[in-house]
DNA sequence: AAATTTATATGAACATGATCATATTTTCCT
DNA sequence: AGGAAAATATGATCATGTTCATATAAATTT
């Protein structure tokens, strides 16, 4: 049992890694999940008892990135910073990370990140959503007065969506290093921020549907 | 010649009433091309002549909707309101107009008006993305000063951001008549708005990549 | 250790979006 | 009108993500 259970796991680790190789090399679309087999040494069908999909295992992929850098946001010590610095921060750390998977990243948060999305339940992408959402609920609890009220969940979904269109941005970003994704994530963070202490004036729903 | 190109026409409409139908009927994901082929009375490979694809299809259906929700705008004469209400009357008209397409709503957007996908050129969605933005540009320019500078490119994504957020909250708002997107709308509109104004302050570039 | 049960791997088969050589129809030329 | 050339329709075929009956191996029981 202990060695099989070990054989489990390196299974894992080795479709993993056969697919964050492959993805790199020729992005999602052109990486089929019999290409990731093959690679890993597997039947066609095996990958599938390992991970709900093909879009599940870049997820996972991304998703060990995002981990990684969340420690290191930790250990940096920046979310002491302000609250529009920490977020930052936490958001930048994120992109260094993810700058290997930035080819192929458009194509796995489109149609699993894509807030269209909210809800297969408790699989892979929720998790991601929800641990940095929580992350950053944590930083505003932590940098707002305990009288700010709780930001709601209407403003979370602004979060994420300014979130997606970030890496959006910078998925596309042409400018040298990346550049012009600062300005924006500088942009989107300064708007949000702002509204959070913005008191949310009544809207008349009698408006159009 | 004249009764053939009329045929073609014909043909067209054919189709995008067959996918309108389907679509509506049992979603995006749940109608195969091979049914709006027989729904429409034509081959299998035929709807490829006339759309590039699935999706293609989907998005004109939605296109038309837009389209005709523009000229209800239009009518309306509410974009003489200040720009906040004019930019919420834009896009209300519009989400009354998709209402029909909600349920699968997401299945399009996410795939082709994400930002992520910006580009393969000349395409329908280029054209109503672009055309949406040049109308909010338009609207911009007419409420404030010609002081004000133009919106840079980096705003107009921030704003598609912010589109496609209220968008993906619409097509899962399940709040009765989904009064939740007007507040998330109301919310999106006011942080825009207020961003026009305010000066960017330089970011310094020197930060994490 | 043999037998049984359970878990896992396998690859053939399926579903479906898309393509493409071929057949059919339409248009143009004389 | 008759035939050549271009445009269009057709459906067999392909590519690929996913499923599933079956085979194989591991764990458990006797």
């Amino acid at each position: 049992m202990r060695i099989t259970a070990e054989a489990k796991l390196e299974t894992r680790q080795r479709i993993l890694e056969a697919a964050r190789k492959l993805f790199c090399d020729k992005g999602f679309a052109g990486t089929t999940t019999r290409d990731i087999a093959t690679e890993a040494s597997i039947a066609t069908g095996t990958m599938f008892n390992y991970f709900p999909g093909k879009e599940h295992l870049a997820l996972a992929i991304i998703d060990i990135s995002l981990e990684t850098a969340y420690g290191e946001f930790v250990e940096s010590g920046r979310e002491g910073e302000s609250l529009e610095e920490a977020l930052f921060a936490h958001i930048a750390i994120g992109l260094r990370h993810l700058r290997p998977h930035r080819g192929y990243l458009g194509d796995v948060v489109e149609t699993t990140l894509s807030p269209f999305n909210l809800s297969t339940g408790a699989d892979e992408s929720e998790n991601l959503r929800v641990r940095h959402l929580e992350t950053v609920q944590g930083l505003i609890e932590k940098h707002t007065s305990p009288s700010t009220p709780r930001p709601s969940a209407v403003t979370m979904h602004l979060y994420w969506t300014l979130y997606l269109g970030v890496l959006a941005f910078w998925a596309k970003d042409a400018s040298p290093n990346q550049e012009d994704t600062l300005v924006l994530l500088d942009q989107a963070l300064r708007l949000f921020v702002g509204s959070l202490n913005a008191n949310p004036k009544t809207v008349e729903i009698s408006h159009d549907p």
